[in-house]
DNA sequence: AGCACGCCGACT
DNA sequence: GTCGGCGTGCTC
């Protein structure tokens, strides 16, 4: 006679309420193993969560255990630690934690050989040993190493992958976006050749899928590897972790916007707590939060001043926009910024100018009666695009041709606003029409693109760069000499509490691409507020400076790391349906103590996908009060997002 | 989330 | 008389 046993298992598939349900087996299954269960009529993949006596009603059998060693129990303690942290399903969490597609069948590719790698042969910089001395002499859990762009953080994570390699340890390396950070892959796979395995959002999800494997094998094996990739790398099974690194750790990447509405930073701070690992944070501009952490004693915390090398940051020059006289040759480019830029490419070096807009033109405006040309859907203004003589909302993606009068007053002055990439690039070919210039942004951006222009910068075939986000982060260019920002304020104005924090980020990204080879270069940065603290002391590098103002400024107006937020959003089919019931929920959250709520308020997108969004924000020094209001929400038209990293 | 059941409008 | 709208409710 076979004994039935029961588990209780978790469906990693979201079930609304139920969350852990019972199934029986013969089987005999450890916590942890992957199986498939019937739920309702259709078959589910669940996690084994333990043992369970026989309940009360009856169970139906686990259909199948899948042929994979159960997944390390540091995983488990860690889904089971987000789900109270972030206030949602188990099952999410689980989720986080699979690949896609792990019941399909996978045809077999042979593993190509792989060199076995070798560390740098240059010796590290006293800079580096510093650091590492301070954080091997570290007793904290987490080590935060604010260095500036170029001061050789990487060479740091090898030494340190390498010293958990000797351990016999596994390593994490979380990198924000590996299309654009394709050096530091390299560099880990250079250095430690088939122990690494790299996985990120261009893999397909069979590549995905057999990463994984890998990385369950690793663990069944003992073998210590060292994963390089994007947050979702977090969740990977290693054997004996030793070590978390996060490279350019204030990247709004690191968290997760939908679903499972996680931060890589607090999670990765947790699993190196349960695995009995070192995290290392680093950043050339990290987030105030993490200052105020590593001031207060939490986390130990390096510096380094001086680039690899020797050459200093350059003093950025700031340009006042309001000042018309700049503007003798170009709307958009003022001449100082034009000159340099003329001059740089007549010496043969490298000019990079960063704008955050794509298309065009930002909007069109009637001279006449003021009237913006604005989506039907989103209500937002329409981009226009001068190649295609069509406007595109950048965020829905609706599209319709140019007007040719105003459909509101019928004027025929019809101005656009602003400049884009499109038209920065377009300025400068009237302008500087023996330069080579190549534009690089959302809409131009594939990765084979990507690819050759980087190429064709490097070869010195390209004189000048225009561009988005994009061209501010990783780009290692050694011949880039200036740097212009177009405009610094977009984000500055932007109604939300890490409006100067994203500033000073941005100016000091884009800089930092100057100088990088062996002369320093120049910087430009053209604004509407040439006396804000976020751009003064971006100019000057003094992020000290910037960090005390702008902690001193979240402790007055109440924004973490002096509260925690509670962002609750919710959704109606009616702008009427979503007000009245934001402001009921709102007015019975007000009547409890120990949180501030805030609002209703129109969501900044307040019209997404046909339905109207409407926000609270809640406010407390004690998080459990959040996370509990997070777990008994209304209905299920509310979401909660912890720990938001803005509130737009 | 799916996928049921369930109770009211326009069709062969 | 039936097909079907998507409102509530459950999934071991």
């Amino acid at each position: 006679m076979e004994t039935t046993r029961y588990y209780l298992v978790a469906p990693v598939t979201y079930l609304g309420a139920a969350q852990r349900l019972t199934y029986h087996s013969a089987l005999e299954l450890e916590a942890g193993r992957i199986v498939e269960a019937p739920v309702g009529r259709r078959q589910l993949l669940g996690v084994v969560l333990a043992a369970s006596p026989k309940p009360a009603f009856a169970t139906k059998p686990i259909t199948r255990a899948l042929a994979l060693p159960p997944l390390p129990s540091d995983l488990h303690l860690l889904a089971d630690w987000m789900a109270d942290y972030y206030a949602s399903p188990v099952s999410s969490a689980w989720g986080a934690m699979l690949p896609a597609g792990l019941t399909r069948k996978r045809r077999d590719k042979s593993d190509s050989e792989i060199s076995p790698g070798h560390l740098p042969e240059h010796a590290l910089t006293p800079e580096q040993n510093r650091v590492l001395e301070e954080i091997g002499a570290s007793s904290q859990l987490c080590h935060l190493i604010q260095g500036v762009t170029g001061s050789g953080k990487t060479r740091i994570y090898l030494e340190l992958t390498a010293q958990a390699l000797a351990r016999n340890q596994s390593v994490i390396v979380l990198v924000p976006e590996i299309i654009l950070t394709p050096q530091i892959v390299g560099a880990f796979e250079e250095a430690f050749g088939p122990a690494v395995l790299a996985s990120h959002s261009k893999l397909t999800e069979a590549e995905r899928h057999r990463v994984w494997l890998q990385a369950m094998d690793s663990v069944t094996q003992g073998t210590p590897r060292v994963i390089v990739g994007p947050r979702s790398c977090l969740f990977m099974p290693v054997s004996k972790l030793g070590l978390i690194v996060i490279d350019e750790c204030h990247e709004s990447t690191y968290k997760q916007e939908q679903h499972l509405r996680y931060h890589a930073l607090p999670t990765a701070a947790r699993r190196a707590r349960i695995a009995g690992a070192k995290l290392v944070l680093g950043s050339a501009t990290p987030g105030v939060v993490e200052v105020q952490l590593a001031g207060v004693g939490r986390i130990s915390y390096s510096k380094i001043l001086q680039r690899v090398n020797n050459i200093p940051q350059s003093q950025g020059k700031i340009l006042d926009m309001r000042n018309k006289d700049l503007f003798t040759s170009s709307k958009f480019i003022t001449q100082q910024l034009l000159s340099a830029v003329e001059d740089t490419v007549s010496s043969g070096r490298q000019a990079l100018l960063y704008i955050n807009r794509r298309g065009s033109a930002s909007s069109q405006v009637c001279s006449d009666c003021g009237h913006v040309t604005t989506c039907p859907n989103c209500l937002l203004p329409l981009t226009f695009h001068a190649d295609l003589l069509r406007f595109i909302c950048h965020h829905c993606n609706f599209r319709m041709p140019a007007p040719a009068i105003c459909p509101e007053c019928n004027g025929s002055d019809l101005r656009l606003l602003g400049g884009g990439t499109k038209r920065i690039e377009d300025e400068l070919v009237r302008l500087l029409p023996h330069a080579r210039i190549a534009r690089l942004d959302r809409d131009s951006a594939t990765l084979a693109h990507l690819k050759s222009v980087y190429s064709q910068l490097r070869q010195g075939k390209i004189d000048i760069l225009v561009g988005t986000q994009m061209i501010a982060k990783g780009l290692d260019l050694p011949t880039v000499d200036t740097v212009g920002i177009i405009n610094a304020d977009t984000m500055l104005h932007l109604p939300d509490f890490t409006a100067a924090e994203r500033t000073y980020q941005l100016i000091s990204q884009v800089s930092g691409r100057a100088g990088r080879g062996d002369r320093p270069g120049q910087i430009f940065i053209q604004t509407y507020s040439p006396d804000h603290p976020a751009i003064t002391a971006a100019a000057s590098s003094d992020f000290d400076s910037f960090a005390a103002r702008e902690l001193e400024a979240r402790r007055l107006l109440g924004y973490p790391p002096y509260v925690y937020l509670l962002k609750l959003t919710i959704r109606a089919s009616s702008r009427e349906a979503a007000t009245s019931a934001a402001e009921k929920y709102a007015a019975a959250l007000k009547r409890r103590t120990g949180i501030v709520a805030i609002g209703p308020a129109p969501a900044f997108l307040e019209i997404q996908r046909g339905s109207y969004h409407w926000v609270i924000t809640v406010k407390s020094k004690n998080r459990p009060l959040l996370t509990e209001i997070a777990h008994s929400l209304p209905d299920p038209h509310w979401t909660a997002d912890l720990d938001p990293i803005n509130l737009l």
